[in-house]
DNA sequence: ACCTGAACACCGTTCAAGT
DNA sequence: ACCTGAACACCGTTCAAGT
């Protein structure tokens, strides 16, 4: 059949996911909506029903779009441990750039753990923790537990992230949660009173690579190296 | 002032968030309506208004009520690794039996980590961590990632629960999704290939439970007790 | 103080009609 | 094949009015 002249233009699924992408990150989840896409597209909303089924796999189609870019072209670090680290803070640093992200990430592999999203993921974590050492058998638990601390992780740090805009906003908001829990009585609460300084002032990426290295010292501790 | 003699049906904050859980177990957080709860209340929505703010804060209020009722009345288990497990069941098993929890425990704990969520599940992990032996300076990191992994483990666990509602449909769900996994091409997904299998048939809480003591053991190996 | 319920502005989705 | 845009059924929230 005779190939078509496209106007550079025309609507397609890979400019309307781009665009949802930008919403997204302007307007967080809530804002994603058709008639905002219809208006930044110049088009109507049976248009983009064309190309997509509903909001729900747009809003996939963003996540797996997104995740994809954050793994790819990503040289190998040395150790398996090292590894593990990078392809962490890849995440972290897409969840950063994309707040959004951190609560769509497990919404999205729990939705569709066929999706390019989950075999991405456990590919991503998987690998190295095959090469720590871990017995075949135990690659599954070790890996879902690691996953699962990421995105456990991934949702808290999600709202958190850059709350104000200014870095002024995320220190006050730390201050007002660290007051909040010293206000907390001391016979149902003493251990949230003790640990409330910690949270002032804490760095979360420091954070999340510190809990990172936790899991990953349980793995290792889980299955020493034979000799 | 008088007393006043209340009707035993009169609207109150109480029972609205009642009826909220209600709703929500039976129907997801999409199916909590306006619309449904005045039904079911026999009500206005502007009754429902005012006593709760909007329906964020009536989705918080639910989600506080199931966790302060799950972690209640908890006799302190025996080692400091036994309460972590026990701390950790309670909270599966309300997740098993509000699977909108899972998802709703992130969210309201990233929006109001003041609010009276968050520091009964820090107070809760955190002593029992406190008690490892734990030395204080660790103390937050070691419970924010001990959180993260069960919050995390819960958002896969909220959908993943009780899919159809007979045994079988979950059993289909995992062989369709490992199924899927092997079906990948060799050379990108050598590893998701390989784990597919062990995904088929797993039990949940026996995965959550041994993500649970990977993590506590990291925690364990990187503080191990002086001598 | 507490409740009613109509009204408002918005939402995702559909679909007959166009090109 | 691809797009238009009005129409539909729904949503959370408000608010004048009642008791």
């Amino acid at each position: 059949m005779a190939t078509r002249t496209r106007r550079s233009d025309a609507l397609s699924r890979e400019r309307i996911v781009d665009a949802a992408v930008e919403v997204l990150d302007a307007s967080g989840e809530s804002g994603l909506t058709f008639r905002v896409l219809t208006e930044r597209l110049a088009t109507g909303a049976g248009a983009i029903y064309w190309h997509v089924a509903n909001r729900d796999e747009l809003l996939g189609a963003a996540t797996d779009g997104v995740v994809a870019a954050a793994l790819a072209d990503r040289p190998s670090a040395g150790s398996p441990e090292e590894e593990l680290r990078a392809v962490g803070l890849r995440l972290f640093d897409a969840i950063d750039d994309h707040p959004w992200l951190g609560t769509q990430l497990g919404v999205q592999m729990s939705r569709s753990p066929t999706g390019p999203t989950t075999p991405r993921l456990v590919e991503a974590f998987g690998r190295p923790i095959r090469d720590l050492g871990v017995p075949e058998p135990a690659w599954f638990t070790a890996t879902t537990t690691v996953l699962s601390y990421v995105l456990g992780a991934a949702g808290q740090n999600a709202v958190n992230g850059r709350a104000g805009g200014g870095g002024l906003g995320r220190a006050e908001f730390l201050d007002a949660t660290a007051a909040a829990w010293e206000a907390l009585d001391e016979d149902g609460y003493p251990f949230v009173r003790r640990v409330a300084r910690q949270m002032r002032g804490h760095d979360d990426q420091e954070q999340f690579l510190a809990g990172l290295d936790l899991v990953v010292g349980g793995i290792r501790a889980a299955h020493p190296p034979e000799r």
